[in-house]
RNA sequence: GGGCAGUUGGCGCAGCGGUAGCGCGUCCGCCUCACACGCGGAAGGUCACAGGUUCAAAUCCUGUACUGCCCACCA
């Protein structure tokens, strides 16, 4: 005997194995079918996997799964992330952590080595989450961001880009995270709402007069000040524009200017301009000519300054600048402002504006197929809103810094001779004692040689003392290939070919310009082609409160406890009960539990219908030319949820599929469909009602696979004999076809009929305590001699569900005493409760009644009324309307009557 | 400052032209021979607000108010 309760564990284990050995999720290239193709977006080798994880690979899972039983070839390309900074940071932590040591301990060499074998630990680790999940990924087939074929990728776009000039070295403000010591691209700047302080100072005049007061957030940098700035149109400061006023502490004069930037609303309307540490100074400086000298250094550290100043860290100078100011009676006024403060999205440290000589990609020419792409539509988002924004970030697109100060990564391919270049080199000596290129300066003549391997000697001076670019690419330039490398480009592989342009991407918004954005671009600018021509953007999966998850918050849920706890499918059936496309999911623990209920109810429907297998030798073809009301019925219902279930997948609407089978199968297959079929297991209709059990619920569980493959494809073993199905697993098999001629609204319309009288009598049961054991006697009256025939012929079903011992159906009858009254649609309920009816609960039941029949006429009379609604609304519409009138009409007879009788 | 979402029973959501559904929770009754991770029943909503379009609006349009997100060089 089976367990009652259904126990996911050891069934997950066992089928992820076998999964994984019968290679049932590899793919190849394969003329005769259609490919569906999707890239994973790669986990970063930082850790485990998270939530977000756990929703946007389960939705990738359902679409390829659902694919592949659709019969196309489906491929599920799996692979990881080599994370850059990201990764460089967890290791550098983990270094500290357990040997106290940093990565300049090391030495560069050692470093990489040692995230090498982080890797293929937390490979390891996450292939088997991959697996736990189970995920259709084929785990003998992984690709990595810096593995051998991925870094050829990257070397071909750099010498490509590189020959089209759209890579170029350039040197101005760029964003630099101190803690992380690199620079960054625009777009992995985040702005937070810092509570913060506005300083006003008095800058006072060259000829000694007052001079002008102008309002800063940053204080430490008055040092490198090149000018003040105020609007033209400011009538304050227009006799003021061309005098010089002297910068406090620095005793160093700078010029006022006149400039549009500046707004002549915020602080005093005068602006200090420091283009080495701000990006709108830096372009007021540009626009005036002015020098950009750089009082922080990479480390954030003040140089270039006063004296007393120096070394400091940019943070105590700031306080110390502020108190020396205000001893010096400068400082005007400090007030509290909360300013919007740039944020490294990796380690959240402030942001410095930073001069800097780094690598450029030029995005103009790269945007503008992508721009067109998206604007014809020949790039489909889903949900659509998001193409707006696509479109706007591209088009209003700066060039993207690719260079990073960080060891993990894709080499800069780009080398210098020694000699040739020796000014533009920069050397410094490591803590192992090796010589070590630290800086490149293109300004100062450093000469690039583009070369994936080091060349055998320098093509100028042929010097063989050739040194590599200390920078690494951001870890978003390999990713910008995937769609690509993943099958091997530039080499034009059969996979390559075959499998690309690929299908649809699956990732959340936040990565959208990030990677999204970037795909589209080196997808059309290496093969004229769309990388993908959907996107489906998931939404973030937040805390019950739609609070972010995040460790410092404490409200973070594991999927890996869950699936523990819960088992994978009610993990995975849980987010995508509420995946509707683009909408953020609240979830808590409880949010697992309704799924895990889902899971056991199938399990136990499963378990019922085996144990009434006995006897019955398999296979069962499905029955045709049905006869019983309730088989055409479940037919109908089934068809029809395989179908819903089916267009939810091809609209990215997960929700839809999820919460069509699950109300097809609990609410119509077991609360009704089994339920009247029990009375049939004794007769000799039973292997047809079998027949139709086992196959209904073998196609379910086909169009549940991809949404809960474990414990579908447990059950569908067993039921297996009876449905002659020879393939081992359920992606090898079809997935469920809408039949149309199964469809059969009469018999919909006939069973509404039975289960609306059914919940009248169970309802008037309930409400008068009628013992569950205690069978009652009821009287069913309708005029209409149709209905009549239909009442008496499933006269069976209602005595049944609604447990009545003496059903009388006839066209008229009296209402007898001590009996509760329902109307339900033209049918009157009449249920004698001598002994048991409370009249005052029946007074009430029946005046509620009355009142809704009444405001029922009303509406539906002055409806009818309208002659515009007669004219214009359609003859089904007015139909409908006058028979809802007709309905209530007699409830409202009837009722009435009912009362009557109490009094 | 710009853009985009959302506002539906206690909570979380679906519906997106024909007068409201789901899950959880609540209350009542049931260990009914598949399932108490279950069964039956009940209570609970003028679908944020104001206009408009339509025979008909939660659903389409306009505006308002909150809430959230994304983007942006007011220091």
């Amino acid at each position: 005997m089976l367990p009652k309760a259904y126990e996911p564990q050891e069934v997950e284990k066992k089928l992820a194995e076998k999964w994984q050995n019968a290679k049932l999720f590899a793919a190849k290239a394969d003329k005769t079918k259609k490919p569906f193709v999707i890239v994973i977006p790669p986990p970063n080798i930082t850790g485990a996997l998270h939530m977000g994880h756990a929703l946007n690979d389960t939705l990738q899972d359902v679409l390829i799964r659902s694919h592949r039983m659709f019969g196309e070839e489906a491929f599920w390309v799996p692979g990881t992330d080599h994370g850059g900074i990201a990764t460089q940071n967890v290791i550098e932590k983990k270094l500290a952590k357990e040997e106290h040591k940093s990565r300049h301990d090391l030495g560069r060499e050692q470093f990489v080595e040692t995230v090498w074998e982080w890797y293929n630990e937390c490979g390891n680790a996450i292939f088997n989450q991959f697996r736990k999940m189970g995920w259709s990924l084929d785990l003998a087939d992984i690709r990595f961001t810096m593995d051998e074929k991925r870094a050829k990728a990257v070397y071909e776009c750099f010498r490509q880009w590189w020959e089209k000039k759209y890579i170029y070295r350039g040197k101005r403000l760029i964003n630099w995270c101190v803690r992380c010591s690199t620079a960054l691209s625009d777009i992995e700047v985040e702005h937070e709402q810092h509570a913060g302080k506005l300083w006003h100072l008095r800058y006072k005049g060259e000829d000694g007069s007052d001079g002008i007061v102008i309002a800063t957030t940053r204080p430490e940098t008055i040092y490198a000040d090149a000018a003040i700035a105020v609007n033209p149109k400011d009538e304050r400061y227009k006799n003021m524009v061309g005098k010089k006023v002297i910068i406090p502490l620095a005793n160093r004069a700078i010029p006022i200017i006149a400039d549009e930037a500046v707004e002549l609303e915020f602080g005093t309307g005068a602006l200090k301009i420091t283009p080495a540490h701000d990006a709108t100074d830096y372009e007021v400086g540009q626009r005036h000519n002015l020098p950009a000298v750089s009082v922080i250094n990479d480390k954030g550290k003040m140089i270039n300054c006063p004296e007393k100043y120096l070394g400091m860290d940019r943070d105590l100078c700031r306080k110390e600048t502020v108190k020396d100011l205000d001893a010096a009676g400068l400082l005007v006024k400090e007030e509290k402002y909360n300013n919007a403060v740039s944020t490294c999205y990796r380690c959240h440290n402030v942001i410095e504006p930073f001069m800097s000589e780094q690598w450029f990609v030029k995005m103009d020419e790269l945007a503008k197929p992508a721009i067109a792409a998206a604007e014809s539509g020949e790039l489909q988002f889903h949900p659509e809103s998001w193409k707006t924004p696509f479109v706007n970030w591209l088009k209003n697109l700066q060039d993207w810094c690719i260079s990073r100060q960080i060891w993990w990564g894709h080499r800069i391919p780009v080398w210098y001779c020694r000699h040739c270049s020796e000014k533009g080199l920069t050397f410094a000596t490591d803590k192992q004692g090796n010589k070590q290129l630290t800086k490149v300066s293109f300004e100062d003549g450093a000469k690039p040689i583009v070369s994936f391997n080091k060349p055998e000697k320098c093509p100028v001076c042929g010097g063989h003392d050739l040194v590599q670019d200390p920078d690494v690419l951001d870890t978003w330039f390999s990713s910008s290939l995937w769609p690509l490398s993943v099958f091997g480009w530039p080499e034009q592989t059969e996979d390559l070919k075959y499998f690309y342009p690929t299908s649809t991407l699956v990732t959340g918004y936040e990565i959208l310009y990030l990677w999204v954005a970037r795909m589209v671009m080196s997808g059309l600018a290496f093969t004229g082609k769309l990388p993908f021509k959907d996107v489906f953007l998931n939404g973030i999966v937040r805390d019950k409160t739609g609070a972010k998850m995040s460790k410092s918050k404490g409200n973070v849920i594991d999927p890996l406890d869950m699936t523990a706890k819960y088992g994978t499918d009610a993990v995975r059936f849980s987010l995508l009960m509420q995946a509707v496309p683009g909408k953020d999911i609240p979830y808590a623990e409880e949010s697992i539990t309704g799924a895990r209920n889902f899971c056991n109810k199938i399990y136990n429907a499963s378990r019922f219908i085996l144990m009434n297998m006995e006897g019955i030798n398999g296979p069962l073809a499905m029955p045709e030319n049905l006869t019983e009301l309730a088989d055409k019925w479940i037919v109908d219902r089934y068809t029809n949820a395989v179908k819903t279930a089916r267009e939810g997948v091809e609209k990215y609407n997960l929700a839809q599929t999820a919460n069509a089978l699950y109300h097809f199968l609990w609410g119509d297959f077991c609360d009704w469909y089994v339920e009247l079929a029990k009375q049939r297991f004794q007769t000799d209709e039973k292997e047809t009602v079998m027949a139709l059990c086992v196959n209904i619920l073998y196609g379910t569980l086909k169009a549940l696979h991809p949404l809960i493959p474990f414990v579908t494809e447990e059950i569908a073993a067993s039921l297996r004999p009876y449905v002659g199905v020879k393939e081992e697993f359920l992606l090898e098999q079809p997935y469920p076809q809408f039949n149309p001629s199964w469809c059969d609204k009469e018999s919909v319309r006939k069973m509404e009929i039975i289960q609306g009288v059914t919940k009248e009598i169970r309802t008037i049961r309930s409400q008068f305590n009628v013992p569950p054991g205690l069978k009652i006697s009821a009287v069913l009256t309708a005029k209409n001699e149709e209905e009549l025939a239909d009442l008496k012929e499933f006269a069976g079903y209602i005595k049944l569900m609604a447990k009545i011992e003496n059903l009388t159906i006839t066209a008229n009858a009296d209402k007898p005493k001590q009996t509760a009254t329902a109307v339900f649609e033209n049918i009157t309920v009449y249920v004698p409760l001598t002994g048991l009816i409370d009249f005052e609960k029946e007074r009430k039941r029946l005046e509620k009644d009355l009142a809704v029949a009444k405001a029922n006429i009303a509406s539906r009379e002055a409806r009818l009324s309208q002659e515009s609604f007669i004219k214009n609304a359609p003859a089904q519409q007015v139909q409908k309307t006058k028979d809802e009138l007709a309905a209530a009409k007699l409830a409202l007879a009837q009722v009435t009557a009912s009362l009557e009788d109490l009094n």
